[in-house]
DNA sequence: ACCCGCATGTAAGTCGTTACATGATTCT
DNA sequence: AGAATCATGTAACGACTTACATGCGGGT
């Protein structure tokens, strides 16, 4: 089974869903950590299916084309629930703008600096709309998120593990921009002088 | 060219490496952000090639097998310095944990708490050994490193982005696991008591 | 008439991992 | 003699992306 495989288990362990609701899922709130397109999403259905997993009923609508409706099976449940608690496997998180950064000191300060600060703003961006949410979440739910048994809290675990993703992430691209720009102590300054400090 | 192609480029700008010195690099410090073996390297050194953007030379040792030393072009140190500026395609960031996290509600909350404060360990363990880089080129490179046009602020930024990334992982992991032992105070509880504050 | 949203699929191509394959030299 | 390190490649497979392909129904 791929990773792939159980995110879609995770998803239909919630509630019943036919590929193009799950495609919309990938695209939201489980997105901001496992992304996938339709085109991957319906062949993994099939193989879910052939492994017993899952199953569909087609479901007719009116005013809209006929989907596959597909439920998690008690087989596909155990095997979700095995494999939630068993460690992964550690994988060297990949990061471009990281590897820009390895680079930054051949570019132009001005042209990186204004990089550096745009990354910052798309992170803060994220961190507000995923802290909505979760005043969203705590004021609709308060009782269920606190619950480790509830699928609430399972979703509130993974937002939090995004605001603090983009906090970080802002907070190191301003620092790279503010370092740029000469807006920072060096940390040869900061030990002699040991007053109040800017940076992290 | 592929992010790949620019990662070996990065580091060839600092210094000539052979194929098997670039794979070693790549388990390292640079490692820490962008991975690859072997057997990705050799045939896209050979593509750098073709493409003009490096150039190799045969270097033969005494003691030790002959090797192909790899020196970057000006064409290719101009590919770089576009490329560095430019701003990276947003890709979500992939996170089997998290996702994990997502499912737990379904799990036995004493192995998922193990499981969690594992991967706490795992990352307050490597977020250690980024500190203790931090202060070597602190100490050893204090000059070059707050220097922008430096390849060793770079390298100091690249650091700082890892040691951020760990904190923020190690914190939301015991955030997790306390959650699940249930030693933390609920959202609603906190709003009541407006006390000294246990999660962040 | 045309585009958008719903709905489902296949095909081609790229990227990355794991495994296969070889050969020199040094250390134990 | 065998294992470890240095050194360079290819092949097979799997995961993921992008593009191709089709069809209904509703809104402008």
């Amino acid at each position: 089974m791929t990773t792939l495989g159980y995110a879609i288990l995770g998803l239909l362990a919630q509630e019943a869903l036919s590929g193009y609701d799950l495609t919309q899922r990938m695209k939201g709130r489980v997105g901001n950590f496992w992304s996938a397109g339709h085109s991957q999403i319906y062949p993994e259905l099939s193989r879910l299916e052939a492994g017993g997993h899952v199953t569909h009923s087609v479901v007719a609508q009116q005013d809209r084309p006929d989907k596959k409706v597909y439920e998690i099976t008690t087989r596909g449940l155990e095997a979700l629930k095995e494999w939630v608690t068993e460690p992964p496997t550690p994988r060297a998180p990949r990061d471009e703008l990281v590897l820009k950064a390895y680079c930054v000191w051949l570019a132009d300060p001005e042209k990186s600096a204004r990089l550096f600060r745009e990354e910052e703003l798309r992170h803060e961006d994220q961190l507000a709309r995923y802290k909505k949410t979760r005043k969203w979440m705590e004021g609709e739910h308060g009782e269920e998120v606190v619950r480790p048994d509830s699928p609430w809290f399972a979703g509130y675990a993974a937002l939090r593990r995004g605001i603090i993703y983009e906090r970080g992430y802002a907070e190191w691209c301003r620092w790279v921009a503010d370092s740029i720009e000469g807006k920072l102590d060096s940390p040869t300054k900061r030990e002699k002088k040991k007053g109040k400090k800017k940076s992290a």
